[in-house]
DNA sequence: GTGAAAGCGCTAACAA
DNA sequence: TTGTTAGCGCTTTCAC
């Protein structure tokens, strides 16, 4: 299929009239090799077309230079801009990448995994999925002590590292920005509760609702998958309430939007008669009429910052041990939640 | 690192007193040995937990069960789709996939191929960036013989497959259907017509033009990125118009609903004033008011057919060759067109 | 139906 | 500073 033979390092270093070895440090400028010899080989090899092969070399180092991904799903705008950040940090630093995506589904994640594992991986970097209860297919890494950092949907387990915001902060500001543009019956849309952004962003709501003496009412906690169809599910429940909420406060922009959509359809009026606030900083948050509240989420710098400490332990072997990142988020006020007098004109808070 | 040594078949070998050939081929159900063996191999490497050594596998055949997929950006809806599509397909027949984002540049994508020629993927797909111009970084897959399946964005080249939909046709469609609903003065957002997408939906769009008696006029052709600021930019050009279009033909939908919220900024009424159509059907064509006349786009389908013709090609061995598959588009008419008479309700065309 | 043996291309310990 | 050599784990031809 291939064609023709490949050019290995014997050719190189039979036209050279040296060793394979000598070819081989001089390829990866081993300070052993006099300078001259490792241009000489390196010339050489550009010339005549070679390419390590990457099969042999990770056979025999038992490293391949390649981390793992497993996202919940590629199609979102956040995973997506993770992703890139990983990218730009692997490519530095000449680790290949093997993206995979869970569908959102734990069964699938498994299959990731142990595909990945098998693949035999030098790390893992890993957001979870939606559904996923039980952690036993992460014993085959930590078995192995396969480094793996979690990222965005974390879990808590034994030495691994993770890198977040603080959802339970930002849950806690969404829900008092609606609270102080005079919502007092705030619906919150949120996603499976054992994802830590999910249950940290409910708290978070749970204690801004607390510290304002509104009584929290479990009848306006909708879980969902917050998926566009869910979304429109929440305004249908939301539009056969008998008291209508005034605020919404969404785990997700997707979710956010869609029941806007739908509660815009019903004729309800956006931010006058609810308030909604969402989560991610999506693109769509600022095409929706009015502008979607929501909090900006640094999905590049996680996605960064997960591959730099992962290729940190990869490499300074077990320096740099942290447990936990946090990087910083912004409430990023727009037009859907403000109800505060006449001046309803757009701003961004914080920029 | 990996902590201890991993099983191998000597192993295996080892424990049941029979040589590591034997145990190789029991592996994988090769018929000389006897059906017994056979079990007894599978379940006490299964026991062990022995997982096959791909790099010496790989080593062995050179060839690696991995296909390498490039395309020029992860984080749009029709990208993701088209992946998840590829996925399905080459997890069903076990090939492994290595994902890579050239992002929209030719530099970018060159060093993507090399990478992925690099860890010697059995083949390629490929959905050419932005502003590749040249395509001399393909000649190193062509004089291999490595199969390439270009799809969307495709190359016209010697013996390479195709999958793409009929872009001449839904720029011809698109643009007739803005011409029936009364459009005379017809702005064209195109990408680079380098590309074959934007290429065609442009020759279609000049055709819908000439069939309907309407001079084309080059003033109204606008080439950008296509993106939110491109967008943008398109819409303040046309607000300086001494006389403003009445339609937009935009080649995506990214493009459109940025010129749509801006020019709705500056108070222009859409479709009354200026329609507007897109390109893709993504998400965001529902969430914009009014919703986006767009054309559907079977990214999915596309890519679990590149997959497949990939995998056929990789091993039916040159049966099954055919040069382009087109698939079927959709032209779905929103609000964002309709401007005849009273009626102006939401409709979908087709479905 | 099973085994022996060679070798895929590279690396690294050891020797020189 | 360079060379020799022994594998990494698997597949496959050839032999029995």
């Amino acid at each position: 299929m291939k064609g023709n033979r490949e050019v290995t390092i014997y050719d190189v270093a039979m036209a050279l009239n040296i060793s394979p070895s000598t070819v081989s440090r001089g390829l990866k400028d081993h300070p052993h090799i006099r300078l001259e010899t490792r241009e000489k080989i390196k010339a050489l090899a550009n010339e005549m077309g070679y390419q390590r092969n990457k099969f042999a070399s990770s056979l025999r180092k038992k490293r391949t230079e390649t981390i793992g991904v497993v996202v919940p799903k590629l199609n979102s705008y956040f995973m997506a801009t993770a992703i890139a950040g990983i990218e730009k940090i692997t490519n530095q630093h000449g680790y290949g990448l093997i993206i995979s995506s869970s569908q959102e589904s734990e069964k699938k994640e498994v299959t990731c995994i142990s595909t990945l594992f098998n693949s035999r991986v030098d790390g893992l970097l890993i957001s979870l999925a939606y559904d996923t209860r039980d952690l036993d297919h992460f014993n085959l890494l930590f078995n192995k002590e396969l480094p793996v950092v979690f990222f965005d949907r974390v879990a808590e387990c034994r030495g691994c590292m993770s890198v977040v915001i603080d959802n339970y902060k930002a849950g806690y500001e969404a829900t008092s920005h609606l609270i102080e543009q005079g919502c007092r019956k705030i619906i919150h849309l949120a996603g499976n509760l054992l994802r830590n952004v999910y249950s940290e962003r409910f708290k978070g709501y749970r204690q801004a609702l607390a510290d304002n003496g509104i009584k929290y009412n479990p009848d306006l906690l909708i879980v969902s998958e917050l998926n566009n169809q869910t979304g429109i599910d929440a305004a249908n429940i939301i539009l056969r309430m008998r008291k209508r909420p005034d605020g919404i406060f969404a785990a997700n922009d997707t979710s956010a939007v869609a029941v806007m959509v739908e509660l815009q359809k019903a004729g309800i009026k956006i931010p006058d008669e609810v308030a909604v606030a969402g989560f991610n900083n999506e693109p769509v948050s600022q095409v929706i009429k009015p502008n979607l509240t929501t909090v900006d989420y640094p999905a590049r710098e996680i996605g960064e910052i997960a591959a730099t400490s992962l290729i940190n332990k990869l490499t300074n072997n077990e320096k740099f041990d942290f447990s936990t990142i946090i990087l910083k988020h912004k409430l990023i006020v727009r037009d859907s939640t403000m109800r505060r007098s006449g001046i309803n004109i757009t701003m961004e808070s914080i920029r």
